[in-house]
RNA sequence: GGACAGGUGGCCGAGCGGCUGAAGGCACCGGUUUGCUAAACCGGCGUACUGGUUAUACCGGUACCGCGGGUUCGAAUCCCGCCCUGUCCGCCA
């Protein structure tokens, strides 16, 4: 969420970085909605005050006629009607004038809150500007010296690449038929020494992240209220993305829904708190199941492990301090931990600066990792794909936006409480990531050649070979 | 799933429909005292919105006692719905 102050200080700032974020909102009417907000909850409140005042002044005396009234004779009682009548004329009209000004305010803050949540963070002026997922910048690319990203794979290593859809299949990784069969479209299996190297990259990159690098490991719920998921930014706009369980259609308080990132469940923890300034930077990681609708990109990606609708991700999370130099690096060291992984893996990559049109409406900033997939991108005259950089690592810069969301505040050193600044990224998430890495591993007689790094997480395995699969028939 | 009990400030805990933003205690901060520490004593100590002003200093207003609604001139206190927690029973990886 963005800052009300902020909006009303400089509309066109918000304006501008909706334009430039593809995104279209209506903040003119924000800002009238603002205004007879806060209008009429400055009239609710004078009313209120004075009502507390003559409510102070004469209610006890009401409180003392209505004693004596029980009590009274026949022409007491009159008397004393009438002065009751009188005393309380005036409150009832204050209170009159009070219920309607509540209902004006409630019926102006519903479209006010549900605008607010709609506005998007604007881009950070180092940003690139751009319209759509091309104008992407790529900031460096980076090869294992053993593999020229100027040469073809086949130049690179003297035989053509199979797609991962091809090698699942020859070494029994994956089967697609039978979790289609399950669950439908964009579903799989992951079998025998599939699952194995599955659970191996997790592990490794969970280690890696915890052992290595002082993130906190944690489990987090996948299955949680709407509150965490509009409070980490992705409600209401990505609600179509979402798994959602209607429990209350059979009679549950509310409902809930999957989560798309393990983001939810280490975001959403610190809903509502102000933590000691000193807690800070919060470091934390999880590995956990992430689910996606995938919505709107029907067609796209139909085949193999790139697009499916459940997958597992090890993410990493840092809550910090408001101030954007800090934010800035820990942006960096995020990404260079990923770029620390992919090396150990011996996989290209290259980083991409998003553009404005790319950001999504929560982030000031994000850089995607790309990883080199020989099996994909445009086909070549022997119908084989010619290769292309497919996105397997994302990580976003969002200043307090989401913690304002949230409500994730600390104490500074003065006192006061602050809006936390928050980052994510991606550690791994598999099996997306296997894509490259049988890709990039294959070797001649069909058989993929296990990262020294995994091999402890492997049994020690070496190479998948097709005999060495034990899956089912 | 069934039966009870309960949700009050960082924590514990009191609270007759008006004098309660909320007693008391603990913790914390400042001060006095003090060889040091401790103790004692004094003072301070919630969040948000909003106005006085341009200002995180100061003063005022409003809201907040799980959440939402209702009764009332007036609700932490009464009523209804929901959420959550605890205990017992049942079921269960």
């Amino acid at each position: 969420m963005i800052d009300i102050k902020q909006l009303r200080e400089n509309p066109q700032r918000f304006i501008d970085g909706a334009a430039e974020k593809n995104i279209s909102v209506d903040i003119t009417t924000l800002i009238d909605l603002d205004e007879q907000r806060r209008l009429f909850t400055r009239q609710r409140e004078e009313h209120r005050a004075e009502q507390k005042k003559i409510s102070k002044e004469i209610g006890p005396q009401i409180g003392k006629l209505k004693g004596l009234l029980k009590s009274a004779g026949e022409e007491e009682r009159a008397e004393f009607e009438t002065t009751l009548a009188e005393l309380e004329a005036k409150p009832v009209a204050l209170k009159n004038e009070i219920q309607r000004l509540d209902d004006s305010v409630a019926q102006i803050e519903s479209k006010w809150k549900a605008l607010l949540l709609q506005i998007p963070q604007p881009a950070d002026p180092d940003v690139p500007r751009g319209t759509s997922a091309d104008d992407n910048v790529q900031l460096r690319t980076w090869n294992p010296k053993s593999y020229d990203l100027n040469q073809s794979f086949a130049e690179n290593r003297g035989f053509e690449p199979k797609t991962h859809i091809e090698l699942l299949h020859a070494l029994e990784l994956a089967d697609f038929e039978r979790g289609v069969k399950m669950s439908g479209t964009r579903h799989y299996m992951m079998t025998g020494n599939g699952m194995r190297l599955h659970q191996a990259m997790l592990r490794f990159a969970f280690d890696l992240i915890t052992n290595e690098h002082g993130f906190t490991p944690m489990s987090v719920p996948v299955i949680l209220r709407e509150e965490c998921m509009v409070g980490t930014g992705f409600f209401p706009t990505g609600r179509e993305q979402a798994y959602h369980i209607e429990e209350s259609q059979r009679g549950a308080g509310h409902d809930l829904f999957l989560a798309g990132t393990g983001e939810v469940g280490l975001m959403g923890m610190y809903a509502d708190e102000i933590l000691p300034g000193n807690k800070l930077p919060i470091k934390m990681a999880t590995v956990s199941t992430c689910f996606r609708r995938e919505a709107g990109a029907a067609g796209r990606d139909t085949a193999g492990l790139y697009r499916i609708h459940q997958f597992d991700k090890v993410e990493q999370v840092v809550i910090c301090k408001a101030d954007e130099a800090e934010s800035r690096s820990w942006h960096k060291r995020m990404l260079s931990i990923v770029e620390e992984l992919l090396q150990k893996l011996e996989l290209p990559y290259r980083l991409l600066q998003c553009c404005t049109a790319d950001l999504g409406s929560k982030n000031a900033d994000m850089i995607d990792i790309e990883c080199w997939m020989p099996g994909r991108g445009e086909l070549d005259a022997n119908e084989r794909p010619q290769g292309d950089w497919g996105e397997t690592h994302s990580a976003s810069r969002l200043y307090d936006y989401q913690c304002r969301r949230l409500n994730t505040r600390y104490r500074d050193e003065e006192g006061n409480t602050v809006f936390a600044h928050s980052l994510n990224n991606t550690v791994l998430a598999s099996p997306r990531i296997l894509i490259p890495l049988i890709e990039m591993h294959q070797q001649k007689d069909g058989s993929v050649a296990v990262p020294a790094c995994l091999q402890p997480y492997m049994n020690g395995l070496q190479v998948l070979e097709a005999c060495t699969a034990t899956t089912t028939a």
